[in-house]
DNA sequence: CTGTTAGCGCTTTCAC
DNA sequence: GTGAAAGCGCTAACAG
C-alpha cells in the first residue's frame, strides 16, 4: 500500500530519485541509492503495475492466444503456453491468456486498450483468421507456428525441412537404405499449420536425393494400428521408420511391432520428427528431432519483445534448427551395403 | 489511440458522461446515451487498460498459479486454465498465468504491485507453500483443490466423498456385492492433494455400509499392469472395479482386463470416480464421477469475483457434487441375489 | 547527480 | 440528467 511518495520522504529524496534508484535508469550516488532501497523495503514497497503501466505507455504483459479446438493436444500446449511464460518473465514480462472464443476476440481487446503489449499466437492453423487480424492490429504480434500465408507476419518455427533431412541422413548414414515416413492423418494435414507437407516433401527429397527406396503412411486414428500393416504392405524391405505422427499413433506402432516381433533397434530403426513430448508421461522411446517448446518459445519471445521495444522490425521467418535426442533407437541396417556403411 | 476526451467531444458533452454512458453507472438519459455510443464506434474507442485499473483500482485480471511440476498431469491443467479463463471471462475478468518457480513468487509480485485483484490457486498439493502466502497476503485467493490446513483459506473442490459414495451406491443397486478400488500410487498419495485418501475412507466406509466386501490396490507407476492380478489376489470374487487412478493406470487395467478374456460390463462392472479427462483424447470407456474443471472452475472464479468485489466474506471449503456420465460400463452382477436386484 | 512538474487516461465525488 | 475537477501512482522530460 506504500507509495512512491512514502518511499521518497522516508528516504529524505524527492520522487524522480526513487522511480530511477529502482528503475536504474539514471545513475544514482551510491549513497542516495543504498538509502532509496532501504527505505522501500522498510515500507515494503511495490510500484503498482496500472500506474506505472499509464505514465510508462507499457503493461509488462504479453498475451498469448491458443483456440485450443477439442482435438489439440492440450499437453502439448501447455508445454507452449508454460514456455513461454518463462521466457516472458526473463524479460520482466507476465502472460495474459486467450482461449477458445476469446482467442481471436481477446487479440483485439487486448490490442485496442493497450492490455498487452504484444501477442504470441499459438496453435497456428494453416489458414487462421488471427493472420489477418494480426495485420490489422498495429500491435507486434509473433506467430509460433506458420500460417499458409506468412506476408507481413513475424513467425517462428522449428525448422521441419531440415529436422526431416538430417533424420533421413542419419538413417542413411547408419547403412538403411528402405526408409519409410508415418506421417499425420490425412484431414489433419488439410487442417493444421503446413508442417507435415513440409516434412513429407523434405523426407522424400532428400531420400531421393541418397537413393533411398521410401514410402510415407498417412495413419487413419481410429484405427492406428493398420499404419504398421500398410507400411509393410507398401514398403517390405524397409530397415528404418520416420516417426511424424500424433503420440497416439506413435503408441500404437509400438505396439504393432512387439507385437509382431520386431525389435527396437535391431530389426527396425526409428527417428522421430517434429513430435513433442508430454513433459507428465515417459518420452518415446526413440531418437528424436523433437517440436521441442523450449526450443522456438524462447526465440519468439525475444522477437517479440525486440518489437516490442523498438529494437527489432516487424515480418519475417525464424526457423529454428533442430537439435538431436539420442535415444538408442538408430542401429546399422540389418542387411548393410559393406561398401557404403559410413 | 483515441480517448475518452475525443469521445467527449464528437459527441458534444463531458468527459464524465461518455464514462457513465459506457459504463451504466448512472442513468443517461436514452438520447445522448445513443450519441455517446455512436461517437465512440466512430472513432474506434476502447477505453486504456491502465487508465481504467489506475482510476478504479481494479485491473480486471486474475491471476492463476499452477506450478507444473515434470510429474503433473499437463492436459488436465491446461483444462483447468482453460476452464477458469473462459469463467473468468464470463466476469469481465482476464487472466495471468504463473508456472514453475514463478507460481509462488508470482503470487506475491501481482498482490503486491496490484497486477491482478485476486489468484486462483491450481495443482494444489497437500502441503503447499501457497497456502501460507495466501494467508497472509491480504489479497482474495481461492483454492481448486484442498491443502491439508484449510484454516483460513477460501477453498473449492469437488465433493469426492459423495462421488465415491456414489459409486459404491450404484454399484450395490446393480447388485454387486464384491467391489474393489484401484486408487493412486502411493507416493502420489503422500505428497498430493489430500482428495486419494478422502476417496479411500469413503469407499471403505460406503461399502461397509452396505455391508460389502471390498479392498483396494495402489498402483505401481512402473508396473500399472500388475494391478489387476493383485486386485484378483485380493479379492477373487469381484465382480465390480472403482477407478480413481491416473489415465496410465487405468489404460494399463483395460488392456489387462481384455488379455485375461474380461469384458465390460458383462464380466466386471467399473465406474471412475474423480478421474478428469484429457479433452484431447477419446475418453475412457466407462461411468463416471469425474473431477471435471467445468464444474469447479466456475465456481471457484465465482466465489473469488465475489471476495474482490466485497460481495462476499473470505474462508470457507465449498465442495461440489458430482456428476454421473453413463457410460454402460455398469451392468447387474453376474450372480446377482434375486431378492436383492434393484 | 538530484529535484520539480507535467502529464498518462480514466473514475468518481461534488456541484448544479 | 449532466458537467467540472480532483485525483489514482507513476514516468520522464526539463531545469538546475
Amino acid at each position: 500500500m506504500a507509495t512512491i511518495a512514502d518511499v521518497a520522504r522516508e528516504a529524505g529524496v524527492s520522487i524522480s530519485t526513487v522511480s530511477y534508484a529502482l528503475s536504474g535508469k539514471r545513475s544514482i550516488t551510491e549513497d542516495t541509492r543504498v538509502r532509496v532501497l532501504a527505505a522501500a523495503a522498510r515500507l515494503g514497497y511495490a510500484p503498482k503495475a496500472a500506474a506505472r503501466a499509464l505514465a510508462a505507455r507499457r503493461s509488462q504483459i504479453i498475451a498469448v492466444t491458443t483456440p485450443l479446438h477439442p482435438d489439440t493436444d492440450h499437453s502439448a500446449h501447455m508445454a507452449f503456453a508454460m514456455a513461454v511464460t518463462t521466457a516472458a518473465r526473463d524479460h520482466d514480462y507476465d502472460t495474459l491468456l486467450l482461449v477458445q472464443d476469446d482467442a481471436l476476440e481477446g487479440m483485439r481487446r487486448s490490442a485496442a486498450t493497450s492490455l498487452a503489449d504484444g501477442i504470441v499466437v499459438l496453435d497456428v492453423a494453416a489458414h487462421d483468421e488471427r493472420a489477418d487480424l494480426a495485420r490489422s492490429l498495429g500491435c507486434p504480434v509473433v506467430f509460433i507456428g506458420l500460417p499458409a500465408d506468412t506476408g507481413g507476419l513475424t513467425c517462428v518455427d522449428l525448422d521441419f525441412r531440415a529436422a526431416a533431412h538430417e533424420a533421413v541422413d542419419t538413417l542413411h548414414a547408419a547403412g538403411h537404405r528402405t526408409v519409410g515416413l508415418v506421417s499425420q492423418p490425412a484431414d489433419v494435414i488439410a487442417r493444421e499449420a503446413n508442417y507435415p507437407l513440409r516434412i513429407e516433401q523434405a523426407f522424400a527429397e532428400r531420400a531421393d536425393e541418397l537413393g533411398l527406396t521410401h514410402a510415407l503412411v498417412r495413419p487413419d486414428l481410429d484405427a492406428p494400428h493398420a499404419v504398421l500393416d500398410d507400411l509393410l504392405r507398401l514398403l517390405p524391405e524397409v530397415t528404418a521408420i520416420v516417426l511424424s505422427t500424433p503420440t497416439s499413433v506413435a503408441v500404437a506402432l509400438t505396439e504393432s511391432l512387439s507385437r509382431r516381433g520386431l525389435r527396437v533397434p535391431d530389426d527396425l530403426s526409428v527417428v522421430t520428427v517434429g513430435m513433442t513430448a508430454d513433459p507428465s508421461r515417459p518420452p518415446l522411446p526413440f531418437d528424436s528431432l523433437p517440436l521441442d517448446p523450449a526450443l522456438t518459445c524462447p526465440v519468439a519471445v525475444d522477437t517479440l519483445v525486440g518489437l516490442i521495444e523498438g529494437a527489432t522490425s516487424p515480418g519475417g521467418v525464424t526457423l529454428v534448427p533442430p537439435t538431436h535426442v539420442s535415444r538408442g533407437s538408430v542401429a546399422p541396417a540389418p542387411v548393410p551395403h559393406p561398401t557404403e556403411v559410413v
